[in-house]
DNA sequence: GAGTGGTCTAGACCACGAT
DNA sequence: TCGTGGTCTAGACCACTCT
């Protein structure tokens, strides 16, 4: 019933009779329209704003809104997003040392801040296609980092219970992709021509809360075996919201 | 009170008492726990479900969700995402022709179709840094492709007008990011030594219902002049649900 | 059949905007 | 002051799952 109200509305909307920043009837006015409750009247139209449809102004009233068409969304993971499987991932190696510049304005660290560095190279068809270093705050003593560095061998999710244990709550996580020109460990690392141009992602884990930093970490990806696919927001969300 | 609700539940699920897979207790008692009524406590548990922290089974109860952090959101747009500012875009050509492979495959086109292809160069600091080329099917005689051609030369929002007239809603769009060896034209037209590597950026627009493709464009970018920044979904959500 | 979540209702009080 | 949307309630019926 509630989704036949969503129905009839958005036809209004989108058949023209209402543009962006219009004002919807109010909701008395849809509820006898429609012959519906007050109640299940504003489940249709949360579900509308959800879908980006409406928005509503407390004291005035509900209003069209002008869809953004420029969201899009993708899942990304390090290793289930190469173009060919992984079939192998070498720990290269774990090291505490003081972090470079990058890092420690990443994760905002003191002066001279120590930082656990795992390294590892990803293989795929007997080569190597990407090498991963994750940074991660040295804290001395701290079960969790310990744990890390005996455990960093293991890649993935057991990776995420280790550094975070049951805090897979509450994270929020910021990805950056590039291009760039490899430097001579990579290029090393990676068997590729000095000089040749890698995806570089760089991923930041933080907190939801305040926004402090837990890991950050590079991934360096030869070009040939990466590529992004990302869609505009499912209207799905309808079986979702209640 | 419905926000404080769900603080409560947020407590007993990240401090470890429910894990991924685990029940809530029922809604009734849940009623009698936090001393709201059903609806409230709905509004609640609505919440959470869209923040991705539960599900619900009917006619068996509320879960804990494990969560997905591996879901990334981005804005882009053709002019709005290069390094630097825009300062002008000249058009190029627009064109009727027969279509390609890749583009007949990408819009679903009878074979030997025909396509509206207009070209575009971006400019940034007096220098072509983007190559855009917009494929629309040619339909004779239909005034959003006649208006697109007259107005091939006017870019971004009316571009999109001319191309969907008020269909601004109920579209879906995709988009494939890749980095490619670019071909004599591209190098040409965007003055870069040839063999050299840019961003590629499909970009196919659909209607919602039923995944029929409107247009489909090719994005060439210079590979200093792109990065991509995302991040995982705010949990914002609150203000929007209801 | 008992318990669960999914939906819907009619009525109430509130904070807010417009006048 | 009046109309708007935001919230909350108590009670009802339904389809579903489990035993």
């Amino acid at each position: 019933m509630y989704l036949a109200v969503v129905e009839e509305i958005k036809k209004t909307i989108v058949s023209g009779h209402l543009s962006p920043g219009d004002m919807l009837k109010s909701e008395s006015e849809m509820m006898k329209e429609y012959g519906v409750s007050r109640m299940t009247l504003r489940k249709s139209l949360s579900l509308l704003s959800n879908q980006g449809y409406i928005y509503s102004v407390p004291g005035k009233g509900n209003f069209v809104k002008k869809p953004d068409t420029d969201i899009y969304q993708f899942r990304f993971n390090r290793y289930d997003n190469l173009l060919s499987k992984v079939d192998r991932i070498k720990l290269l190696a774990v090291t505490v040392n003081t972090a470079s510049k990058d890092v420690t304005d990443n994760l905002l660290l003191q002066e001279n801040g120590r930082v656990v560095r795992v390294e590892r190279l990803v293989y795929s068809d007997e080569q190597a296609v990407a090498l991963e270093i994750v940074n991660t705050q040295y804290i001395p003593n701290t079960p969790v980092v310990e744990d890390r560095i005996n455990f960093a061998n293991y890649a993935n999710d057991l990776d995420k219970k280790l550094a975070f244990g049951k805090e897979t709550f509450g994270l929020t996580k910021e990805l950056t992709i590039k291009v760039v020109r490899a430097d001579e460990d990579i290029c090393t690392k990676l068997s590729i021509a000095p000089g040749e141009d890698v995806f570089e992602i760089s991923e930041k884990i933080m907190k939801q809360d305040d926004y402090s930093p837990l890991t950050y970490s590079l991934f360096y990806i030869r070009k040939e075996y990466f590529m992004l696919t990302a869609k505009t927001p499912e209207e799905d969300a309808s079986k979702k919201i209640f």
